[in-house]
RNA sequence: UGAGCUAUGGUGUAAUGGUAACACAACAGAUUCUGGUCCUGUUAUUCUUGGUUCGAAUCCAGGUAGCUCAACCA
């Protein structure tokens, strides 16, 4: 018994803090597991939420618990159904389900309850004090604020304010009902924090039911005891806020639910402000939400990111209390390393250099086996044309090259890839002296890998037989931003004279036949260059192919 | 400036009083019909000062630096 007991005891190492947190509470014996994801619908989930909702759902996962989706839809001035839309879909697209989708609103009637019953506890109060008193009012970090002339009224006088405020008698901005805490708290939030303000508007969800709006301290937390969340997870800004979280709950008695904060998301050379992406998508600086430049989820699936990886660079990036910014290579890093295992390679050349192989038959087509996937034999082959007048990327031909180039280059012999030797015989220019086409040779006997006298060559190159070629727009991303924290900024100048002037480049490319029947959501490895898919924008007519990332490129690095 | 949070290679994250480790990046090499992948190796880390202890990244005290808070936003 002595023996087996030791094994027993020996728990699986907690991948985070918050992990541990939930084994110590399960050690406890609370077993109960219950988190949420409570965003607020006023714009588009980006990479930093991701973060969140694989904490958030995988932590209820991982403890056979559940995870609700929770909107914080409290102020109706800034919310709408399109983004309570696309939060949904977003989430499902990273692979998760909520247990239960709940709204803020769905509570407003509860809300109003305990406020009342706050007032009769003598512990709210209406102020009729202007915006701009109150905000006098409250001092600042290093001087105490002064009360209220209101913050002595009678319960029955709070009482019966408030539920006329409630009842649509008062203007917007006339009245506020506050807690009555204490002025001179060195948490600025506990200087009698504002519960519900008065605003005349129309509710996504509530219509014209409430003219009155909880704050999100006063809806928050108890949200959170309503739907009995054991671990109410939040971002690292959220922490002078838990004082007021566990002083609500502590008031009214009921379930206590507890936060806990972690630091968020940061990466470089990216926007995650909200209200700054929203200023890119107002100006037009970006196409949508959905730009592949811009940090959304919509954006990198548009961009042919896959949940895989979106995942998987949540989870290397860790959980922890510390201010950080990750390396935007480690999410290129994740999607590559997805993309490499899943993604159909194809050819493709994006900057076209003609090739005459002037020994081949004018007329002839024959069609060459490819490879679909290296690193996946179930995915097959496909055939591959390839004729007289090819394109090769211009990159892969050289007239004076260094040394260690491997590519063509005058009188020099490359493989072309699945297909075969070929040998630079003369270099055609232009009047300007432009190269305009290459002539060569090609080696009969190489189609199967070989050589016809066993000679091998150390370049292989990737290649589109011309008249097969389907022409397509190809849109090459970069960094929106040039420099590593687009906050980072001189005197005088601002945030955006960071953005990238060539952040999109739009290419005409040459792309292998199969590519026109290219599927929507599926991402292709162009051989040697990089992963790409087919654009929300693209048509058979006018095809657009999204280059998701590069490919590593070691060569490009000696070469510099 | 009052309160709170944080501090480990270039970037992240572990180590829970007992050999500072893992990933990314960088660099070097090997393999290769992708200068990709895979594989091997190299470089490089505990903010500072003191204290407790046989022993400190870890505990204690002071200092320093960074972040958050003064919306009727969340």
């Amino acid at each position: 018994m002595a023996i087996a007991s030791n094994e027993n005891t020996t728990k699986e190492k907690a991948a985070n803090f918050l992990d541990e947190i939930i084994q110590e509470a399960v050690a406890r014996g609370e077993t109960r597991v219950q988190t949420r994801f409570p965003p607020e619908p006023n714009g588009y989930l980006h990479i930093g939420h991701a973060k969140s909702i694989c904490i958030n759902f995988g932590l209820a996962k991982k403890y056979g618990g559940k995870c609700n989706l929770r909107f914080d839809d409290t102020n109706p001035t800034k919310e709408d159904v399109e983004y309570v839309d696309s939060i949904k879909r977003d989430i499902k697209w990273l692979g998760f389900d909520w247990a239960l989708e709940r709204y803020a609103s769905d509570y407003f009637e509860q809300l109003y309850e305990w406020a009342l019953e706050l007032i009769d506890k003598g512990l709210a109060y209406v102020d009729d004090q202007t915006q701009e008193q109150i905000r006098e009012g409250r001092g600042t970090v290093s001087v105490p604020g002064t009360e209220s002339p209101w913050r002595n009224r009678s319960v029955e006088e709070n009482r019966d304010l408030f539920i006329r405020m409630k009842n649509g008698e008062f203007a917007d901005g006339e009245k506020v009902l506050r807690a009555k805490i204490d002025m001179a708290h060195p948490n600025m939030l506990f200087r009698d924090p504002i519960m519900y303000r008065i605003i005349h508007a129309e509710h996504h969800r509530t219509g014209d039911k409430w003219c009155i709006y909880p704050m999100y301290d006063y809806a928050h937390g108890q949200s959170d005891s309503i739907e009995q969340i054991t671990h109410s997870i939040c971002t690292l800004e959220f922490d002078v806020h838990r004082p007021l979280y566990d002083w609500f709950i502590d008031k009214l008695g009921i379930f206590p639910s507890h936060q806990y904060e972690f630091a968020r998301l940061n990466l470089t050379y990216t926007m995650m402000s909200k209200r700054r992406l929203l200023k890119l998508v107002q100006e037009g600086v970006v196409m949508g939400w959905d730009d592949p430049r811009m940090p959304t989820i919509c954006a990198l699936r548009r961009k042919g990111y896959t949940p895989a990886s979106v995942r998987a660079f949540a989870e290397m990036v860790g959980v922890a209390k510390r201010d950080n910014v990750i390396d935007l290579g480690k999410l290129e890093y994740c999607v590559r390393e997805d993309l490499n295992r899943v993604a159909e390679r194809r050819m493709a050349v994006l900057n076209p250099l003609k090739v005459v192989i002037t020994n081949y038959p004018e007329d002839k087509t024959e069609l060459f086996t490819c490879i679909n996937n290296p690193e996946d034999e179930s995915a097959g082959t496909r055939q591959v044309p390839f004729s007289r007048e090819l394109y090769i990327e211009r990159d892969d031909f050289m007239e004076n090259p260094p040394k260690k180039f491997f590519r063509l280059a005058p009188g020099g012999e490359v493989r072309l890839r699945y297909s075969y030797l070929i040998k630079c015989e003369e270099v055609v220019k232009d009047a300007e002296g432009n190269i305009t086409e290459l002539r060569c040779s090609y080696d009969p006997m190489s189609g199967n890998g070989s050589s016809s006298d066993g000679r091998r060559v150390k370049g292989v190159i990737h290649w589109v037989s011309a008249p097969h070629a389907v022409e397509a727009e190809v849109r090459l991303f970069n960094p929106l931003f040039l420099t590593e924290d687009p906050n980072d900024v001189e005197e005088g100048k601002t945030w955006e004279d960071n953005l990238n002037p060539d952040s999109m480049v739009r290419i005409t490319g040459y792309l292998e036949p199969s590519l026109r029947d290219a599927a929507a959501g599926t991402t292709y490895q162009f051989e040697r260059v990089g992963y790409f898919c087919p654009d929300t924008d693209s048509t058979p007519e006018h095809p657009v192919f999204n280059r998701t990332v590069t490919l590593k490129d070691s060569w490009a690095k000696i070469n510099k």
